[in-house]
DNA sequence: CTATGTGAATGGATTCACAGCC
DNA sequence: GGCTGTGAATCCATTCACATAG
């Protein structure tokens, strides 16, 4: 076990855990690093490295078993803690995310959504009543919330993600074009369609 | 000029160019390295450095002229050209990219939005006449698409992009949770909001 | 003999530091 | 003085290669 982890080990994360789930239903009991490597594209011992920072969980000569591999990396991810999320800015991404379906089969469980316009407040939006944002602070901490999802117009983001800082928020996923500021100690991913479709376009 | 761009240059231009739009419309003629670089919380030589692999660009001891920068990096990304690109698959998150305001700022155009079901074939979604996936190629050819979004259900994600591929593509956003194994000379960027948010949970 | 775990080597992006120009 | 452009140095993830375990 090691101190510090790549953040790019932990992104692969995810990606092994989908795949030996898969496995897993198939009744696959044992796999190599080199076949889960060939099936994901990447290098074996990048596999083996990945694993192992979280411990020795391969036999030598036998490979690594499905089914406890993936229970492993579940609760490295904490995918078996169902832990409160919310979703800030109403617009029509906040909409569409709150009819995601995928975040219980993430552990993930939204447990607000919020909004500052007069017409959506207690109203009931795909589901989730939604709270006046300026009660942010409130209803993060008596919900134990700790991810926000951020979507919100590009003018507020930087506001408002001080604000969920303020509130005791730990991880923020932007998808906002702005690069927020904020202490290092609150992780931000960022989720910009502008960039993926420019980057790409570049290229062809 | 350089032959080598990295990526990760390419994808900072859109980032620059942004804010470099915003300095335009506030006034400001010319901006220096140092102070691009404080706003975006990077690096200032990474800024120069990135700048530098299109040429000499900026003035010493004046630094960018905002201006010409921005008119630059727009030609680099061809936001100039309004590309076509084409969104295969109209579940809720293909209508809802259909939906999106933002690809004529992008100089992207929706050329032909594409599903498999009868009930969706021939009507019309978000404004897009929908084509029936089968007829995948011959549209791409006759509308001259060289980008696409790709968000049909995992399942069938690998078959699509290799009739992408055999169409003509050039680039393609995946946003499906599955690594595409394609020539690489075709681009590919994923977008994979399981991922995000699983790897977000790690660091709570 | 098979396959992991890991120190060493590699490769590529970021940062430093400074020569050169305004 | 101020600031760019860039080779050199650094940092960090990926890949190699092998000692070790089953």
């Amino acid at each position: 076990m090691k101190k510090y982890i790549p953040e790019e080990t932990v992104a692969r994360l995810p990606v092994y855990h989908r795949y030996l789930l898969s496995l897993s239903k198939q009744g696959v009991k044992n796999i190599s690093s080199k076949k889960l490597a060939n099936i994901l594209k990447i290098n074996d011992s990048q596999v083996r490295k990945d694993l192992s920072y979280f411990g020795k969980l391969g036999k030598q000569g036998a490979g690594y078993e499905v089914n406890s591999l993936c229970t492993t990396i579940a609760k490295i991810l904490k995918l078996d803690q169902a832990q409160a999320v919310c979703i800030v800015g109403m617009g029509s991404l906040g909409s569409a995310l709150a009819a995601y379906k995928g975040f219980g089969q993430l552990g993930l469980k939204i447990a607000a959504v919020f909004d500052k316009s007069e017409n959506k407040i207690s109203h009931t939006i795909r589901g989730h009543l939604c709270h006046d944002i300026a009660k942010l602070a409130a209803v993060i901490k008596s919900e134990k919330i700790e991810i926000a999802l951020l979507t919100v117009p590009a003018e507020a983001a930087q506001e408002i993600a001080e604000n969920l800082v303020a509130a005791g928020i730990k991880a923020i996923l932007n998808f906002t074009p702005v690069k927020l500021f904020v202490t290092d100690k609150v992780m931000v991913n960022n989720v910009d369609l502008a960039v993926e479709l420019k980057t790409l376009s570049f290229f062809t």
